[in-house]
DNA sequence: ATAGGGTTAG
């Protein structure tokens, strides 16, 4: 009874304190949390301790903690309320106030508890405070309590977050002075660093240290070695861990299944794969939705055409998700198997016959259209989800981020991630490292940058995608010497580099010319057991190309065979294109033969870069047959063909020249910023800059979307203008045809312009969603 | 403390 009448009284403060002026709410609220935590009723007065910080600045919460301090003496109530106000602020991430806190509780001889002190301990380390840690650690082992077992796994598990595996390590064989003995939990958390920066090998000698040691290993603990291997692309080893789970009485579970499975896809070995989510079944585990994503995206990528109906029959059957219809998983399984045009048409049949679509069926089909960079179509579909009253799921943000990503749209991009990250859908490293690559490819140093800072401020530690992803964009920007500042960066945190990082950093080094660098590099990658793939040789003997040495590129080239790679249509088109470049048509020739005796078919790049080839040295005629030939060959001229004919066409005699672009238009005409751009720099060339300078006006006019180059080009026009007077020609014939072809691609440009900027970003439309169900 | 999505060459 006593109990009700004070926890009233508690809520009757509380109460007041919502309607009152602040210097109320604060004093009201420190009586009720005394009374609350008189009354056993500690978490009641959590909450409302931290309500109250949580809504006062940092030079009010002085006041707040004076009136609990003289509140606590006033009402003599437990020394826990004082605990309870230092675990308000750490709720709030304020670890000074917290510090102060406690700093203060032991001037006057109160025992702060150690589960707050392990909070702390968190805190700081989440921010990177080590100052503190290690002054609160000494503190401790001086003036007590003394770290039990869970503070030491809270200080362990926070190193090894932050990269510093070697102080975890430490703090391990501290622990053990202090008679705390290791469970499973901390080798865990020590496995897990390990696996995470790819040192595998580690985390297998702590599993056995932790045998020896008398602790036994859980499914955790096989899981994340498991996992490490698969991606280290040693399955056959994660097999054998696998198999050794029974030995040490354990059943494997879904999860674990599912790492394995992942890691067979990986490896490309799908059928594998469908053998252990065969077994995993007879076994009575029941795959999930994981399972399903696992074993689509493999056959997406790398299945063959006949796995995919049984899989899909089979999934179907399974009904996986209990919240979707069969429908829906067949929609959802012809998008992953790469059928959209499938999966519409059932899911257009679905609404004739009146079955009520899920989430599930809108997301497959936006993220397929996401996938195939139609982000256009996968609005639309995103925006009838709002008809059926459906309200857009995490992952279906995450797939109109991915088009927009794939797009170069940024800014709307990060407005979405914004609006997720308001909404509380789980953002992630993935999302992050989506925007940091989209904006480097935008060129947009600056946002790319923002994006790194912003990863860092969100306490999301980059893994090796991520640095990868960071390395390359710098690499790409130019900025070797950051990129390889970064890697650095990444090898004392303990990361170990994989292909793609490495490949990123030489091919940096390759196109600044720093042959010297690359090669070192590519050797510290063989001495580090990390065989060099295609990649680094095609990067590499691009390098040797670009600087025109052809004898150091097929001398790399030669080396391929040594090591065992097999030259892919990247390989020859490479050294084709550098024989190209070199004005060498008679080896760029003889390399299309060595080509086809080794069983490759020339495809639009290698046509595209021997008509370069041609137009180059002005063998319009040449370049005239390759083009007969390819279309012959049965292949589609793109817009790079366009552009590059076009530009040869432009220094060609007019006779011809009007014939050819006859042939253009009729072909492959799909223009953009480069086909302006070669049109603008030859009015420029030709001596009339003035209309160089009037067709970029014509084209602002209906917001064309230039690029650096169109500016340079603008700019050289001006100068020319200024400086020379005499450009008034008679209009030539030459001029006429220039005028035609800008006009042609003018408008081009004025039909298909975007949807008069109307399109509505896609975070508007969630807003618009999410109000108004 | 554990599984899916994100990063490399012409």
């Amino acid at each position: 009874m006593k109990l009700l009448e004070t926890r009233e009284t508690a809520f009757a403060f509380f109460k007041v304190a919502f309607r009152n002026d602040s210097e109320s709410i604060i004093r009201s609220c420190c009586v009720a949390a005394h009374i609350l935590a008189a009354e056993s009723l500690r978490f009641l007065a959590q909450d409302i301790v931290t309500w109250v910080i949580s809504r006062i600045g940092v030079r009010r919460s002085k006041d707040f903690v004076e009136i609990m301090w003289g509140g606590h003496h006033q009402y003599e109530s437990d020394f826990s309320v004082l605990d309870t106000l230092m675990r308000g602020f750490l709720r709030v991430e304020m670890a000074t106030e917290a510090m102060e806190i406690l700093c203060r509780m032991r001037e006057e001889g109160v025992r702060p508890s150690l589960s707050a002190i392990s909070t702390l301990f968190n805190l700081l380390l989440r921010i990177g405070d080590y100052g503190r840690v290690w002054k609160l650690f000494r503190d401790m082992l001086g003036k007590g309590p003394r770290p039990s077992n869970y503070t030491f796994n809270v200080m362990v598990l926070g190193f090894c977050r932050k990269g510093y595996v070697s102080i975890g390590e430490s703090l391990f064989h501290v622990m053990q002075k202090y008679m705390c003995v290791p469970d499973t939990y901390v080798y865990n958390i020590l496995i897990n660093a390990y696996c995470i920066r790819g040192q595998s090998s580690d985390g297998l000698y702590w599993m056995h240290l932790m045998v020896e040691r008398g602790c036994k290993p859980n499914i955790v603990t096989f899981n994340t070695l498991i996992d490490a291997l698969c991606k280290e692309g040693n399955t056959g080893q994660a097999r054998k861990i696998f198999d050794g789970i029974q030995d040490a009485c354990l059943s494997p579970n879904v999860v674990i299944y599912n790492t394995l499975i992942n890691g067979y896809v990986k490896a490309r070995d799908i059928g594998q794969a469908i053998m252990l989510y065969e077994e995993m079944k007879s076994r009575g585990i029941a795959p999930d939705s994981v399972t399903f994503n696992i074993l689509f995206f493999g056959h997406y990528k790398y299945g063959r055409e006949e796995d995919g109906d049984g899989l899909l029959r089979d999934l179907s059957v399974l009904g996986l998700l209990p919240d979707c219809s069969l429908y829906d998983i067949t929609v959802a399984g012809l998008c992953w198997a790469g059928h959209l045009d499938e999966a519409l048409e059932f899911f257009e049949d679905m609404l004739e016959k009146g079955i009520p679509p899920s989430v599930v069926a809108f997301n497959s089909i936006i993220a397929a259209y996401s996938r195939e960079g139609l982000e256009e179509n996968a609005y639309e579909v995103y925006k009838t989800m709002d008809k059926f009253g459906l309200t857009p799921s995490s992952s279906t943000c995450s797939s109109l981020l991915f088009g927009l990503c794939k797009k170069r749209r940024l800014q709307e991009a990060w407005e979405l991630l914004c609006m997720m990250i308001k909404k509380g859908f789980p953002v992630n490293k993935v999302a992050f490292t989506m925007l940091l690559d989209g904006y480097f490819r935008m060129g947009d140093l600056v946002g790319a940058q923002n994006m790194w800072n912003e990863m860092d401020r969100r306490k999301m530690f980059p893994d090796a995608v991520a640095f990868s992803a960071y390395i390359n964009g710098l690499s790409k920007a130019g900025l070797v010497e950051d990129a390889y500042n970064v890697f650095l960066e990444m090898l004392t945190i303990g990361f170990v580099p994989n292909n793609f990082t490495y490949n990123s950093l030489i091919s940096g080094f390759c196109s600044h010319g720093k042959l010297h660098e690359a090669l070192k590099l590519e050797k510290e990658m063989r001495q580090n057991g990390l065989p060099p793939d295609i990649f680094t040789a095609n990067i590499i003997i691009n390098g040797f190309c670009k600087q025109g040495r052809m004898k150091s590129a097929i001398d790399a080239f030669m080396d391929m065979y040594r090591t065992g790679l097999v030259p892919d249509i990247t390989t020859y088109n490479t050294l084709i294109g550098g024989y190209c470049k070199a004005l060498d048509m008679v080896n760029a020739d003889e390399f299309v033969s060595k080509m086809y005796a080794n069983g490759w078919y020339p495809d639009i790049t290698t046509y595209n870069i021997q008509i370069h080839g041609f137009c180059n040295i002005q063998k319009m005629n040449r370049a005239v047959i390759m083009l007969d030939e390819l279309i012959t060959a049965g292949i589609v001229p793109n817009t790079v063909t366009y552009n590059t004919m076009m530009n040869g066409v432009c220094n060609d005699i007019l006779d011809r020249a009007m014939i050819v672009a006859a042939k253009l238009l009729k072909m492959a005409f799909v223009p953009n910023v480069i086909t302006t751009n070669t049109l603008l720099s030859h009015f420029c060339k030709q001596g009339m800059p003035e209309k160089t300078l009037l067709w970029s006006q014509k084209l602002r006019e209906i917001s064309f979307d230039f690029d650096e180059t169109s500016y340079i080009i603008m700019n050289r026009a001006y100068n020319n203008i200024k400086g020379n007077t005499e450009f008034a020609k008679e209009t030539s014939g030459k001029s006429l045809f220039l005028d035609f072809l800008m006009y042609i691609t003018y408008d081009y440009f004025c039909r298909n312009r975007p949807h008069g900027k109307t399109s509505q970003s896609p975070f508007k439309l969630i807003e618009c969603v999410s109000t108004g169900s």
